[in-house]
RNA sequence: CGGGGUGUAGCGCAGCCUGGUAGCGCAUCUGGUUUGGGACCAGAGGGCCGGGGGUUCGAAUCCCUCCACCCCGACCA
């Protein structure tokens, strides 16, 4: 070692001539794309700890290796695909007319103590001091960053509109990561925010980008749906997740069986069939040991929907912060908690305890509205209906008869209930469908609500200071890559589009003779110049293993060299499970090209 | 955060109940026979049995404790 040390020369003074035109080659280039010296490690098993298909695919397929919880390697193969994946959508990026940056991952508490963030946004904001002490995080997100940036740097209205963005590591510290990529703590993100002098350029804006997605998604083949989704917290005017629809998607949305209404159920509205209930006295009644509302609809052969279950609820952040508040919806409903924090204005809710529902005067098992001494909000539909039935705030007692219109004079009525398949469309009446969504995409019309803290401001037409409207825009792209293997997979492995796959063409050398690999070795260099990527497995394995291995990985194009096929001057040709046609040596070049749509090259 | 479960070779697992210093399959290495759908024979390498503490002559095994990972739940008066 310390001779060859020594033999490593630099010699001060003199030129050096790096030409571009004749590189050479170093010992590895050509071995780059062998098999027998990649690192695509596949596994036989699946790893005990993967549940969902793509989870199992992408580690054994040796794509993605887990380094901790929710934080994974990208292997050679997987960081192409990624790269195909991102390209794509920085490709319609730039045609949509957003220009790209890149931020930092560690950023300053300082910025998110001036958007308020420091304190509202919760432990999933990983924090850390340096050597000097001061705090920093790292960016779950970039809005701070960018107005930070942007404020910096903006001076007239003539600069607007402008969409900055970027493709970067975010982390955030989840409750619960799991399903592999599909819910990391370190994950990708294209993140983009636009900046307008007014609300008509933001939803120009808003609509560019909603397009923009559109093509993305389709480019990437999926299966996609955007909803209307729930502005959270932060406010804002719209926004709109773009969901891939699939069996393991951690998200529920309803979509009309008629026309294009879709949200997720967090906020989704819809109609449902009211029971006509008959009108009475408000009458106690005894129900013994029945508090769950099917128990007490059997006891008093009832319809469960003319029940009313009141859940209690202890409320954080808003103007009911720290109370506890009552949610009244049908027995036959369930209460759709986001809505109730929206409605609200809370941060976050929590069921309330025993002592706690006392502490209001109900009675656990048999809380109903009547007589709490808290804020009691009703669903819509119990407006105007007659003939309920309701806890009555009594050991083993129910009250019946009641007509919230008539017997509450301070009701309050919103959309509290979680849609369920079968409600009516609220836009045209047909029935809605509950589907699973794998959120891959959100665009968001932000307002004024980070510009204005952080002071993104700019000289208007008239001369005066005026603040920034800004839209932001995401998209998952490593959790893209899990979308595609959840909707891209059969029994045999992961069956990439042309467009996604790590290598278009998978050269399979099988056979014991020297004349098989010179032949694969003269094909894979005619491939390699003719710009199509090919992985040639030139181990020494044989064939089954080399099939599964070549399926398990999704490459789309196989090309099988045998001596079999050699002696007759051909090679097999097969699109992954599908056709297989032979064809002569010299024709391999345009066969392939033909296949890959010529495009590729 | 709560509840459940699992940590033993790169991967999948057995051994633990009933203590005696570790095994199987796949993978890896060597040699040979094979070669169009996950071969066979022979041999070999690889493990502070998640960490720490305790009980014991002796701990993967029993006890305590910490850690990591996985699953379920945040569905309900």
């Amino acid at each position: 070692m310390r001779g060859f040390i020594a033999s490593l020369k630099w010699q001060p003074g003199l030129p050096v001539n790096i030409s571009t035109t004749s590189l050479p080659a170093s010992p590895l280039c050509f071995r780059a794309m062998r098999y027998s010296r990649f690192l695509a490690p596949t596994l036989r098993d699946d790893p005990a700890d993967a549940e969902v298909i793509s989870h199992k695919l992408l580690l054994r397929a040796g794509y993605i290796r887990r380094v901790t919880s929710g934080v994974y390697d990208f292997l050679p193969m997987g960081l192409r695909v990624l790269r195909k994946i991102e390209q794509i959508v920085r490709e319609e990026m730039n045609r949509a007319g957003a220009q790209e940056l890149l931020m930092p991952m560690v950023q300053p508490s300082e910025l998110w103590e001036k958007s308020n963030r420091w304190e509202k946004y919760g432990p999933e904001l990983l924090r850390f001091t340096d050597r000097h002490n001061h705090e920093s995080c790292l960016g779950p997100t970039h809005e701070e960053v960018i107005c930070d940036l942007v404020s910096r740097e903006l001076r007239s209205y003539k600069q607007l509109p402008m969409n900055l963005y970027q493709i970067q590591s975010k982390f955030r510290d989840e409750i619960r990561p799991r399903f592999g990529l599909m819910r990391g703590r370190e994950f990708i993100m294209k993140d983009a925010y636009s900046f307008h002098a007014d609300e008509v350029s933001l939803e120009a804006e808003y609509r560019n980008m909603f397009e923009t997605y559109k093509r993305i998604f389709t480019r990437l083949g999926l299966k996609f749906r955007p909803v209307e989704a729930d502005t959270g917290s932060i406010g804002g005017s719209a926004s709109h997740e773009f969901h891939v629809l699939a069996e393991s998607g951690e998200d529920l949305i309803a979509h009309c069986s008629g026309c294009e209404y879709a949200a997720n159920v967090e906020m989704a509205e819809s109609s449902r069939n009211i029971p006509a209930g008959e009108a009475g006295d408000v009458t106690g009644v005894d129900t013994p040991n029945a508090t769950s509302a099917e128990d007490v609809a059997t006891y008093l052969k009832a319809d469960v929907a003319q029940l009313v279950k009141t859940l209690l609820y202890r409320i954080t952040g808003g103007p009911e912060d720290g109370n506890i508040v009552a949610a009244c919806i049908r027995g036959d409903d369930q209460l759709q908690e986001i809505k109730l924090v929206r409605a609200l204005k809370a941060t976050s809710i929590e069921m309330a305890s025993d002592e706690e529902i006392k502490a209001v005067g109900g009675v656990t098992g048999f809380v109903g509205p009547v007589g709490l001494s808290c804020r009691r909000l009703f669903d819509d539909t119990l407006k105007n209906s007659v003939g309920l039935i309701a806890g009555a705030n009594r050991i083993d007692m129910h009250i019946t008869g009641l007509d919230i219109g008539r017997d509450e004079s301070t009701s309050e009525f919103a959309d509290l209930r979680q849609t369920r398949a079968g409600d009516g469309c609220p836009k045209c009446g047909n029935a809605v469908k509950l589907s699973r969504g794998i959120e891959v995409g959100h665009v968001f019309a932000l307002g004024t609500c980070y510009s204005e803290p952080m002071e993104v401001q700019f000289q208007n037409r008239e001369g005066k200071r005026s603040t920034a409207t800004m839209g932001c825009y995401g998209i998952g792209v490593s959790r893209l890559m899990a979308a595609v293997v959840e909707q891209c997979n059969d029994e045999n492995g992961i069956v990439w589009p042309l467009n996604l796959a790590p290598f278009q063409v998978a050269i399979i050398t099988m056979g014991k003779s020297d004349s098989g690999l010179e032949a694969s070795e003269k094909i894979y260099h005619e491939l390699l110049d003719a710009g199509i990527e090919v992985l040639w497995d030139d181990r020494k394995e044989r064939p089954g293993v080399k099939f599964k291995d070549a399926e398990l990985m999704g490459l789309p194009i196989h090309l099988i060299v045998g001596d079999r096929g050699l002696e007759n001057g051909v090679v097999e040709v097969r699109r992954r499970n599908e056709t297989k046609e032979e064809v002569k040596l010299d024709q391999i070049l345009p066969a392939l090209q033909s296949l890959l749509g010529g495009s590729q090259a």
